[in-house]
DNA sequence: TATAACCTTAGAGCCAACTCTAAGGTCAAT
DNA sequence: ATTGACCTTAGAGTTGGCTCTAAGGTTATA
C-alpha cells in the first residue's frame, strides 16, 4: 500500500499535472465528468489523488478517441464495476472502433483519390488549361460518397 | 460540339440533379461558390448548364475531402485557367493530402488501440472489476498524442 | 498596502458545414 | 378563388469540444 501523504492540487497544478487547461477541467466538471471532491473556504476548488486518477482516466479516455458522452459511460462503469460487466465495457469500445473504421476508410478512399489527383498533375508552371486535376474535378469521375474511388486515366 | 438546348433549371430540379438540398445550393451561393446566372421576375433562381457544371464540379470536390475554402480556390482557378498554372493546382491538392493523411496517422493510432483493448478484454457477462480495458484506461499506458501507441500487456 | 497572480461564475464565441424556421410571395391546377 | 407545392429572405439552431471574456473575489509576496 502507498501511505504516502496525499497531494492536494488546486485547479492551476491539476492542470500542469494532466496537460488539460483549468478551462478544460471546469468545463469537464460542467458536464459531469469530474469533481473536485473539496473547495476552500473561498471557493477554490481542491482535488485529491482520487479526483486526479479520475481526470487522468477521462484523458487517458479522451485521447484514446472516446467522446465525451462515451466518458460519461465508462466513468459510471468506473466508480461501480461490480453492477458492470465486462461486456457492457466492450460494447462501447466496439461502438467506438466501427465509428473509426468507417471514418479510416472515408479518409483512405479520399487519400488515394486525391495521389491519383497529384500523380496525374505535372504540378508545373505552366497554365493550368489543360490541367488533368481540374479536368478530374470537372468530370466529375471521381469517388462518390456511396461507391468506390475510380478515376479515369 | 453539342448544341442541345440548354436546360434551365429552378432550384428543386438543380437539387435533383446534384443530390444537393436547395438549402445547401442556397448556403452555397451565400458563401460565393456557386451562383444561378439568372432569375426570373418573381426572383426565382435559373441555372443553366454552365452552373450546372460548376455545382457538380463543387460536389466532386467535396466527395474529394476539399474544404469549402479550398474550393472557393479551386473555383477561381477554373474561371481563370490561364492565370494560374498547375502548381497551384498541386499545391491545394498537396495542402489537402497532408491534412487527410495526418488524421489517417491519428485514426488508425486509435484504431489499433481499440483493438488491443477488444483483444485484452473477454467482453464476457462477469462484472468489471477487474476488466482488461478499465484497468488500462486508468493505467494511462494507452497512446499519448504524440508518443506512440503502446499498452501493457 | 499594493501589486500580481491566482481563483470564481455565467455566459458568449468559435469552428465547419450545414439544417431548419418564420414569414411571406408565386404559380399551376382545380 | 382556393388549395398546395413551390419559391424567396434573413437569421437562428445544430454538432462537439473546447476557448475565452467579463466582472469580480482571494492570496502570496514585496
Ligand atoms: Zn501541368
Ligand atoms: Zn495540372
Ligand atoms: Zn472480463
Ligand atoms: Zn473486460
Amino acid at each position: 500500500m502507498d501511505f504516502g501523504i496525499e497531494k492536494i492540487l488546486k485547479i492551476s497544478e491539476l492542470s500542469e499535472q494532466t496537460g488539460l487547461s483549468a478551462h478544460t477541467l471546469r468545463y469537464y466538471e460542467k458536464h459531469g465528468l469530474i469533481n473536485a471532491s473539496n473547495r476552500s473556504e473561498a471557493g477554490y476548488r481542491f482535488y485529491n489523488d482520487s479526483d486526479l486518477r479520475r481526470v487522468q482516466f477521462v484523458k487517458t479516455a479522451r485521447n484514446t478517441g472516446f467522446s465525451l458522452a462515451d466518458i460519461g459511460q465508462l466513468l459510471s462503469i468506473r466508480v461501480d464495476k461490480r453492477s458492470h460487466s465486462c461486456q457492457d465495457v466492450t460494447d462501447i469500445t466496439q461502438k467506438k472502433l466501427l465509428e473509426v473504421s468507417a471514418k479510416l476508410t472515408e479518409l483512405q478512399s479520399m487519400q488515394q483519390t486525391l495521389e491519383l489527383l497529384l500523380e496525374s498533375c505535372c504540378g508545373g508552371p505552366e497554365n493550368a488549361t489543360h490541367c488533368s486535376i481540374m479536368e478530374a474535378l470537372d468530370a466529375g469521375l471521381l469517388r462518390d460518397d456511396n461507391k468506390e474511388a475510380r478515376i479515369i486515366k
